[in-house]
DNA sequence: CAGGATCCTAAAAGATACTG
DNA sequence: CAGTATCTTTTAGGATCCTG
């Protein structure tokens, strides 16, 4: 085939790190699963995806999710920086979540997920 | 921006059966999913994408992986259609584990995956 | 060489009830 | 409305020792 001017190591381990050996926090694979890590974690970026959502409207999406989860998703996609947590003062409370612009940077990948899985579908039947 | 031909949803979700509103086995995300999950599954995937391996190649090449998780790990992608195993008859035994057409399909997942964490820790930074 | 068998710990998820 | 607090269950992962 001749040599290829890319290959599977050259995108996937930066050249001057050397080969990953462990799962690593500073490894982009692994930034990325972080991201979607969790049951429901693409379920809610999904819904995301569509606009600004209250916490209530994203539990009325996903109606087997508790509160307790939701929150804890959340939580951790707040903290990576891909969702923003915009609360209304007053009484009662209402927040909007939404999603940052590295969150929608999310949106290729989980196209892709849906692309491979259906590849995988088709070629299991 | 105008109409798109293709949304989100148009991608994400088939026509005819609704939409996703619990992790279901059957959902497209769920099985690309299922494929890259646990922790070391990306990277025995990354060696496998070398070519054929050994059992013990893939533990040399994944030092801080105990045998119990690889061997976990190698049969859910066996089970999954990812990886084939070829046992040579004999003493001392010898494996080798191989991707399927099925597992070198996730070949652009595993990129998307990079590239997006990649994205991301720029952002981040 | 390539695992299987056990036991143990930790983390994620779920159920339920309650609060600012 | 938007969560928090607890408690219980489930599951993934790791350590160690053993076998075909």
């Amino acid at each position: 085939m001749g040599h290829q001017t890319v290959t599977w190591d050259d995108e996937l381990v930066p050249s001057d790190s050397g080969r990953t050996v462990a799962p690593s926090a500073n490894c982009p694979v692994e930034v990325a699963l972080a991201a979607i890590s969790g049951r429901w974690a693409t379920l809610v970026l999904r819904d995301l995806m569509g606009g600004p959502r209250s916490f209530s409207a994203l539990r009325a999406g996903l109606p087997q999710l508790s509160a307790k989860v939701l929150t804890e998703r959340l939580d951790g996609l707040v903290a990576q920086g891909l969702v923003r947590r915009d609360r209304s003062p007053g009484f009662p409370a209402r927040t909007a979540y939404a999603l940052t612009g590295a969150g929608l940077a999310l949106r290729p990948l989980l196209v892709e997920l849906y692309r491979t899985g259906e590849a995988l579908l088709k070629s299991t039947s």
